[in-house]
DNA sequence: AAAAAAG
């Protein structure tokens, strides 16, 4: 059974108890002196603001006390390993030159000592929070997930991480991540990809897809000590290739890049738009093994030249499934078929997103070679650690109802500034103006969209995290895979359309393993989702009040009861359900998955592996 | 129709 909301704020709030007691800033304080209306906000000087000095205080800490390393001193990474190359460059055994890995930099990283300790953020400021917060993943919550793979011989799953063979160095920053043992997603689709295989894969929101496709790409370009790459004085030839949808996330895919590649001579960059160009431009230059990237800046770059992707041997696409969404397909197909990238089968390619359509997955198959195609969990949502609520809201009343909710959460006790609360909106104007209600209303609020600059969207991220405005308002923009620890509450002020867009936007909360509440505010202009909301909700055992139902069968399509066709098509599907109510679909919904794309070659279900359909989220 | 992504 399930512990109330309540319970569980209740419940984290006394694990951090002896930690935040002496946290006085509390919620109700609005940071006035520091606020500034949307209107007046470009005019502001690029400042930096105290959460980032926050992170960088400890000077002292700085280098290399944070994780213990002198302990580790005499083991460098593939210090018994010679096939894992750069290691080869540390001290005077460095006699390759440009036979090593990066050609651009093989000289400069000989003192890693300079290579700023990604971990230091964590040590100082996040154990500072919460102890819980880095030992991560509930795994409880993961025991008996259900697994399904498809395709040709696809490698077993590994129980641990020293199962699989990624090098010391790697294995070594993955204990200073505090992981103790690889997440469902990342048990199934690591050893896929160290076999070098082509990869599609399905798994809940924050259960560490990120690490799933950094370890093996990372693992892999130590290997490969002899890539000879191209020597351009102007252009950068990555070996790797990280896609995401928007730059937030593309910035926290390559932070996380950094720490597992720490001291491993993997060179991490990311590029996207709204910044600086020439720092960007600066830092290709110095070398890069895996590029992260935003497709806009990216085509930006490979046009003048800068960056060349002949030598890319991993693509990544992270958000997959928006990445070759409407909007984002011309620019992703661009990048990956007519530039210079090597074709699918002589690169290894991954795409991984929570939610997948069957439309979307026919596009993908261009891109890859003899897939694996995997699903963790109930493909969707990690949905049973999400308390999800809708609400019946009237336009008009919708911000009188958020305030109740605000109120509401603010006594069921929140004591420290880490019980946050993010508003979604449907537009960016909307954005702004729920945002100035809120700080007329006393509320400490702050908004992110995309008619914001770089600037204030970072930094607006950055007041969120740090509880110094527990309030997000939110377009779509932060839907998707943004992972804010403490993120207790997700509102739908305004649903989206689109029932995966939803799925998302909720994903915001319960992440690892940890315990969410995710409210919505229904009215007649959500109808067409009333069905597949309502299929969610009872799918992922949530109460779903009455006439959410009445207004699903009401809003019934004539393609017939699965939800209609088009976007709101059920994409998750049931196959994990061991209920009737699933198993009635069972078939719609197998041909939804695997879109019957690949009919004709061989890509049954395999299946073996995994507890089948058997689960405890049932 | 909106949002995102180049400037």
């Amino acid at each position: 059974m399930r512990t109330s909301w309540a319970d569980s704020v209740d419940n984290s709030a006394s694990e951090n108890a002896a930690t935040a007691a002496s946290d006085s800033s509390g919620l109700t304080r609005p940071t006035r002196s520091t606020y500034v209306l949307p209107h007046l906000r470009n005019r502001q000087p690029p400042s930096t603001d105290p959460p980032d000095r926050l992170h960088s205080v400890p000077s002292s800490a700085n280098g290399r006390v944070g994780f213990g390393g002198p302990t580790t001193g005499l083991c460098w990474p593939g210090g018994s390993r010679p096939d894992l190359g750069r290691a080869a460059h540390n001290g005077s055994g460095g006699g390759r030159g440009r036979s090593g890995w990066s050609t651009r930099n093989g000289g400069w990283d000989r003192g890693r000592e300079h290579e700023a300790n990604p971990f230091v953020d964590d040590d100082n400021a996040e154990q500072a929070i919460s102890e819980q917060e880095n030992t991560g993943i509930n795994f409880e919550a993961y025991d008996d997930i259900p697994v399904e793979t498809s395709g040709d011989t696809v490698p077993p799953p590994v129980n641990t991480f020293a199962e699989i063979d990624l090098g010391d160095a790697l294995n070594q920053n993955i204990r200073r991540c505090k992981y103790v043992k690889p997440t469902p997603v990342q048990r199934y689709s690591i050893p896929i990809s160290l076999a070098g295989r082509d990869l599609m894969a399905c798994a809940q929101t924050g259960s560490g897809k990120t690490a799933a496709f950094c370890f093996p790409i990372i693992s892999g370009i130590m290997r490969e000590q002899y890539v000879q790459r191209p020597r351009g004085a102007r252009t950068a030839y990555p070996l790797a290739l990280i896609l995401s949808p928007t730059r937030e996330l593309s910035r926290q895919i390559h932070d996380e890049a950094k720490k597992f590649s720490y001291q491993t001579g993997v060179k991490v960059v990311v590029t996207y738009g709204g910044a600086p160009i020439n720092q960007q431009w600066r830092e290709l230059e110095r070398g890069v093994d895996i590029l992260v990237a935003t497709p806009g800046r990216l085509v930006d770059l490979l046009e003048r030249a800068r960056i060349s992707l002949q030598m890319i041997r991993y693509l990544a696409l992270d958000e997959a499934d928006r990445m070759l969404d409407m909007g984002f397909e011309p620019q992703i197909r661009k990048i990956v078929e007519q530039m210079d990238m090597p074709p699918q089968g002589v690169r290894q390619t991954m795409l991984f997103s929570a939610t997948f359509p069957k439309e979307i997955q026919r596009l993908a198959s261009d891109f890859l070679s003899n897939y694996i195609f995997l699903a963790v969990g109930r493909v969707g949502s990690s949905t049973d650690l999400i308390v999800q609520r809708v609400e019946f809201v009237h336009e008009y009343d919708k911000r009188s109802h958020l305030m109740d909710l605000i109120h509401a959460q603010k006594e069921s006790g929140m004591r420290g500034k880490q019980s946050l609360t993010l508003v979604f909106v449907e537009t960016k104007k909307g954005a702004d103006s729920l945002e100035h209600w809120l700080y007329v209303n006393g509320f400490p609020a702050t908004t992110i969209h995309g008619d914001r600059t770089q600037q204030e969207r970072e930094k607006a991220l950055r007041s969120f995290k740090s509880g110094k405005t527990p309030i997000l308002v939110a377009t779509d923009v932060a839907a998707r895979g943004l992972d804010i620890p403490h993120v207790a509450h997700v509102v739908n002020f305004d649903l989206p359309n689109d029932i995966d867009d939803y799925v998302h936007r909720i994903g915001r909360t319960g992440r690892a393993g940890k315990t969410g509440l995710a409210t919505a505010f229904f009215n007649e202009g959500n109808s067409s989702l009333a069905r597949p909301l309502a299929d969610l909700m009872q799918e992922a055992n949530q109460e779903v009040p009455a006439w959410l139902i009445r207004y699903a069968s009401r809003t019934r399509t004539s393609h017939g009861g699965g939800g209609g066709s088009g976007r709101n098509r059920r994409s998750w599907g049931g196959r994990f359900g061991g209920r009737d109510f699933r198993r009635e679909n069972s078939f719609n919904r197998a041909m939804d998955y695997h879109g019957g794309a690949k009919g004709s070659g061989g890509y049954g279900f395999s299946g073996g592996y995994g507890p089948g359909v058997t689960s405890a989220w049932d």
